[in-house]
DNA sequence: ACTGGCACTCGAGCCACCGGAGTGCCAGCA
DNA sequence: TGCTGGCACTCCGGTGGCTCGAGTGCCAGT
């Protein structure tokens, strides 16, 4: 169906479309490729390729331009990723070297990520359910309020305060902090749900209330926390392309604006492979002509979380798909290293 | 100079410009106001206003559109603060409530002022040296590092990882605990500089260095992420007014990902009162056509912070400053309460 | 001090026109 | 069979001329 020269064809139409913006035709195709045959044989090979669906013209006698279903083929067999230059990697590590916490590590990725890609970046902070506690501490504050304060692998930390009826003494307190540490810490979060159940019952009755109460906070934050931080960055890069969306910018920055919506862009975590999805392969629409390319990165072994951009169909998916692989990399390095 | 019609004159302008968005001509003014007088009467008082610079024509034979000037003098003497609406009221106490600790509390009131206000908003965390200390935590974590944690009494919780050179037994820690505690705790931050540099002194020479370590932290702490960080949201709502910035919202985007200029934006704290700069008067160029409407925050009878909106010189001034001053007062409170 | 009238200005919108880039098709050639 | 050159056709985008309407400034009159 489709032979090497069309397919040649079709990532010479990318290509060029992607760099100049502009509808290509056949002669511009053969002027600035070395394709060894004229205009009249691309415009044949042309129109097999928009028959089958890889490309479409705006309109009557104007170039064409790769339709998302183009843009896939293109991604999946017709593109290699370009590694960073080194500039780039002198860059990345630049930019990340001082972090000093994780909320640093995530501002400084997504900001990175804007600025190597000229896209809109998203961040996504590790996921609670992935993460192993490190510690448990609790704190008495202003007599009856409880803080607690749960301390994962990743450095992320999460605080919540709850009322306790009675004033409760130090001594009392600190049994607490070191069974429900014996109990969790060290372990992965999702694994501590039922033991953690089961700790208020090897309380004294005049505690177990209370212990309850801690109990059901850890695991709420745990449930309803556990996904929805995410971070974006570069939205002033949407200006740059604003042409190539339709309907202007406003639906999709508002749709940036909603952290479920963009929960569900990165999609699932998966391995480190980075995953594209074109157009309307995207989930919410108002990103019908919007790409989102996105990896997890990794603590240790383990996928944690996810990143990615988002930006037009038209974009570099080869230079993207190298950026977002290279940042999700070095992510997970200083991530296991602090 | 400026009798009361001429007052009267400009306060039309800057409300039907700000409602229709064009420059708004003498018969167009005499239709919509109950003005008592002809248009070439209200000609004659444009040009004074003009020659004035209270307003300027676009072109020659175009309507009137007010300056910075203009708009400073109605903000100051021509208008009332437009109160909220028991509706308005009510969606903020809905949209507040469930708040579960600060960044919960911080990223709701930027959305909250964002949709209120349908321009961009922006909130900045209580900054900590305002602050008073609530707590400090010292953790050991992976055996030769220590967690240091701050908690202050707004719920704002910093956290900093050191590398200890010798392994620290845990009765020695509590030690370290309990004495900066006591050095620190329910004072203010920006006090605790001196009191909190000489404490290593009172340690033993093995502990010294360690302890010299924690302090230091602490301080830099108080420095350098003392100020900083910010929250933006709404930035969707620039696109409804596109418009009105005259080389697009590109560089106003830009501006406003710079969390140093978003600082100088908010401006200096001050008492509750809101405070207004129009255009030229941002001390950031590339907001020369930008507005900014700003409020200090409480927590107990303290400016801890700032919070504001950032929108087109032509904007709803009373309705604006009316929702700042409403949110300001609304998040002092649920600060003060939790 | 205000008003009505008048001449003037200028931008927005509309229309017609034209050039260029691109296409599809067809006949001819290897 | 596959490639090529040629040709007629289409349509977008930019340009220039035109009108219309809103608005102004000025002036004489009340």
């Amino acid at each position: 169906m489709l032979d090497d020269r069309k397919l040649a064809v079709l990532r010479a139409i990318v290509q060029d479309y992607v760099s100049t913006r502009e509808p290509v035709g056949s002669k511009a195709l053969v002027d600035r490729h070395d394709l060894g045959v004229s205009p009249a044989t691309i415009r044949n090979d042309m129109a097999v390729l928009e028959e089958e669906g890889y490309i479409a013209q705006p309109h009557t006698s104007a170039g064409r331009v790769p339709t998302d279903k183009g843009y896939r083929l293109f991604v999946d067999r017709l593109s290699t990723i370009k590694p960073l230059t080194v500039a780039e990697r002198r860059a990345i590590q630049q930019f990340m070297e001082g972090a000093v916490d994780l909320d640093d590590v995530i501002h400084r990725t997504v900001r990175l990520l804007a600025q190597l890609t000229r896209q809109v970046a998203v961040v996504q902070y590790p996921s609670l359910a992935k993460m192993t506690l490190r510690h448990v501490e609790l704190l008495t504050v202003g007599g009856s309020r409880i803080m607690i304060v749960l301390i994962t692998n990743s450095g992320r930390v999460e605080q919540r305060i709850i009322e306790s009826t009675a004033s409760i003494d130090e001594s009392t307190l600190a049994d607490m902090r070191a069974r429900i540490n014996a109990t969790v810490s060290g372990r992965r979060y999702s694994e501590i749900g039922p033991s953690l159940a089961e700790l208020p019952l090897s309380f004294d009755h005049d505690d177990r209330s209370l212990v309850r109460s801690i109990v059901a906070v850890m695991l709420e934050t745990l449930i309803d926390s556990g996904e929805e931080r995410v971070v974006l960055g570069g939205t002033a890069n949407l200006t740059g392309f604003g042409a190539d969306f339709p309907y202007s910018v406003g639906p999709l920055l508002e749709a940036l604006e909603e952290q479920v919506v963009l929960m569900r862009l990165l999609g699932e975590a998966g391995g480190e492979v980075v995953t594209v999805r074109i157009g309307h392969e995207n989930p919410h629409q108002g990103l019908a002509s919007a790409s989102v390319v996105a990896s997890s990165y990794s603590l240790g072994d383990e996928a944690v979380a996810r990143l990615g951009v988002v930006g037009p169909t038209r974009m570099d998916y080869p230079g993207t798909i190298g950026a977002v692989r290279a940042v999700a990399r070095y992510v997970g390095q200083i991530l296991a290293s602090s």
